[in-house]
DNA sequence: GTGGTCTAGACCACC
DNA sequence: GTGGTCTAGACCACG
C-alpha cells in the first residue's frame, strides 16, 4: 500500500495515515472488499509505532471506510461512494473559499481564471 | 485593530494573530508606515499573554511585514506589495492542487467549473 | 554538544546558541541528519530555561539549519552547504567593509596588508 | 554635522551617535578645537530626545574626544591621534579574527584574498 | 510606556 | 520521553 508519511509536520501521523487511505480509496486504488495490511505489517513498512496504526484504523472504521473482521484481517468497505462524494464536496468548498479570498484581494474572476491550470 | 481569535482550535493563537495581521495588511486596512497596537495593549484587548503577542510579532517581523522599533512601537513595513503577491501566489497554488486532485477523482474540467461560484 | 555561553554579555543567550550551533555546523562537527540534544537536555546542561533553548531552535529551524520532529527529536538539515556559503559570504562582506573603512582613514593597501596575519 | 541614525536597530541611539562622532573625528571631518552643535540643537536636527544626546556627549567626553566648556559650548579635543590609532587597531583586530574564522572553514589564504576588494 | 529577554512552571498531543 | 503552546511575572535598557 503506497502511503507517504511526512514526519516533521504539524499534522499527526495517525491523521496522515487516515488521509492517505481515504485518498487511495477515493482514487479506487483500493477497491471495495479488498484486504489491507495488518496493523503490525503496516507499522513495520512505515517504521511507525503499531499504536499509531491502530488509532488510524480505528478512525477509518468509525468513518465506515474499513472494517476489521477479527482473525481474518481488515477490509475496505462496500459503501465507498459516500466517501468519494464527501471528498469532492470538501475540495469544492475549499476552492470556493480561496476564490472568495482572491476576489477580496481585488482580483477579478477573469484575472484569477487566467492563472489557473 | 479588528482581530478575531478562535480559542479552542488546533491552530495556535500566535499563528492566528499572524494570519489576521497579514489579512489586514493585504486588504490594505493596515497601511505602510502605520503603527499597530503595542504588545501589551493587544495582549489586553485579546485577553492573551504578552509573550504570545510577542511571538506573533516576531514572526511577522521575520516575514518583513512589520518592524519593531524599541521604545517607539511597532509599524507596518513599507514593502507590502511582496506580502500581497505572496498571498495571491499561495492561494493560486492551493487551488491548482485541489483542481488536480478533483481531476484525479474522475471529474472533468467542465463538471468542476459548473460547481464553482 | 560543545556550546559556550557567555552570560553577562549584551548578546542574548538564545542568539549565542544560534551562533554556536551554526559554528558547529559550518565546521562540520555537527553533520547532516545528526540528532542534536533535546530542548530539555540542553537546557539542563547549559543551566538555561527550556524556553530560551526553544527560541534558539526556532530560529535555527527558520534558517533551515535544523528540523524539529515532534516526539522524535531535533536534527541537522541535509542542505547545509548553503549555511556554510552564507557564513563565508558574511565574513567576506564584513572584511571588505572594514578594509574600506581603513582606507578611508588614510591607510594604503600595503600598510594594511602588512598588519594582517 | 552629518550624522546618520538607524532607528529600529539593536544598537542604542546614544551609542550610534558616539560612533558617528568618532567616525567624523578619525576621518578629520571634525578637526581639533572645532565646536560641535549644542545638545538641544543636535537633538532637534536628529529628532532625538536631548537626554540621549547628553548621554552620548558624556561618553565622548569620558573618552577624551570632546570637551564641554560650560556656557561656551562643546569642542573637539586636541589629542585626536590616539582616537584614530585605537580605531585602526580595532579594525585590524576584527579583520584578523574574521580571517582566522574563514581559514577554520577550510579556505586557504589565496582563496580568501581573491575574494577581497 | 516601549520592546526585549528570561525564568518558572503548567498543560497538551503524540508515540 | 519528545516538541509545542501558553501563562504569569520579573527585570532590563531606552527615551
Amino acid at each position: 500500500m503506497l502511503i507517504n508519511i511526512d514526519f516533521g509536520t504539524r499534522t499527526p501521523i495517525y491523521e496522515q495515515i487516515v488521509l492517505e487511505v481515504e485518498r487511495l480509496v477515493t482514487k479506487e486504488v483500493l477497491k471495495p472488499g479488498e484486504q489491507i495490511p495488518s496493523i503490525r505489517e503496516l507499522a513495520l513498512t512505515l517504521s511507525v509505532n503499531p499504536n499509531t496504526i491502530k488509532k488510524a484504523y480505528d478512525i477509518l472504521e468509525a468513518k465506515n471506510i474499513i472494517v476489521s473482521k477479527s482473525t481474518k484481517g481488515t477490509f475496505i468497505t462496500d459503501n465507498i461512494k459516500k466517501a468519494k462524494n464527501d471528498k469532492i464536496d470538501d475540495l469544492i468548498k475549499k476552492i470556493n473559499q480561496d476564490l472568495k479570498e482572491l476576489e477580496s484581494l481585488g482580483l477579478s474572476k477573469e484575472e484569477i481564471f487566467k492563472k489557473l491550470k
